[in-house]
DNA sequence: GACGTGTGCAACCATGGAGTTGCAGATCAC
DNA sequence: GTGATCTGCAACTCCATGGTTGCACACGTC
């Protein structure tokens, strides 16, 4: 893996890292809102709100929509899908390392 | 999804959005080593790095063997791979809404 | 026993970022 | 035009945390 793309993928994980994003991602994936909307939903303000979704929309976790005089924002699978991929290639890779380890530890103790 | 796996996986994000964890995280996915060894090949203190370790074996992943005197750690995929299939499982939802909503807007022109 | 090396704990500093308030600019409805 | 509402920008506070240094302890080797 290139340095260019563990930026990305650190953004990413910024990103989910968050609990009021998450909350955030989890109101959107429900129904695309405004920041102004989601506001009234969540514990925070508008302001922290619009903080939180340009993160998001920065990495391509959220799009946005104008409609009429507001932006609506909406959840994005393609960036989830693409960061677990990598995830999982790299958890099978750290298995396979250690199935290669313990198979050797057992064949010493013949 | 529960609140409680929201903090679990937002643990595991925040361990992987650090730029030193993740070289952590690489060195150990090459050879299994302890804190010292890992603090020759990287640029920062051993302390810095036991502080990560603590973190990343928080969240499971990593697991500490001891030999001898010395306390080696390793990379183990198990938590890697759980995450992967949250992100997927959550990444299909949302492209399944949209796709719903697309699908809604195209036969509304007709 | 003495030295070298690996670990653990604590205090400390600096930075980033989450959140806030305040204000100003658009834009829609009346 | 006026008011209501949605947005954007800026300054500020506060806290979590990544990093450091310093010291003490444990264990193995000579």
């Amino acid at each position: 893996m290139t340095v260019g793309t563990y930026a990305e993928l650190a953004s990413v994980f910024a990103a989910l890292s968050d609990e009021t994003r998450w909350e955030i991602l989890t109101e959107l994936g429900r129904s695309d809102q405004s920041a102004s909307s989601l506001a009234t939903r969540l514990p925070v303000s508008r302001q922290a709100i619009a903080k939180h979704l340009t993160a998001l929309q920065a990495c391509g976790l959220v799009e946005s929509v104008k409609v009429g005089r507001e932006i609506r924002y909406r959840a994005l699978g393609a960036e989830l899908n693409k960061t677990a991929r990598t995830l999982e290639r790299i958890g099978a890779e750290w298995d396979r390392r250690l199935a290669a380890i313990k198979e050797i530890a057992e064949s010493m103790e013949e």
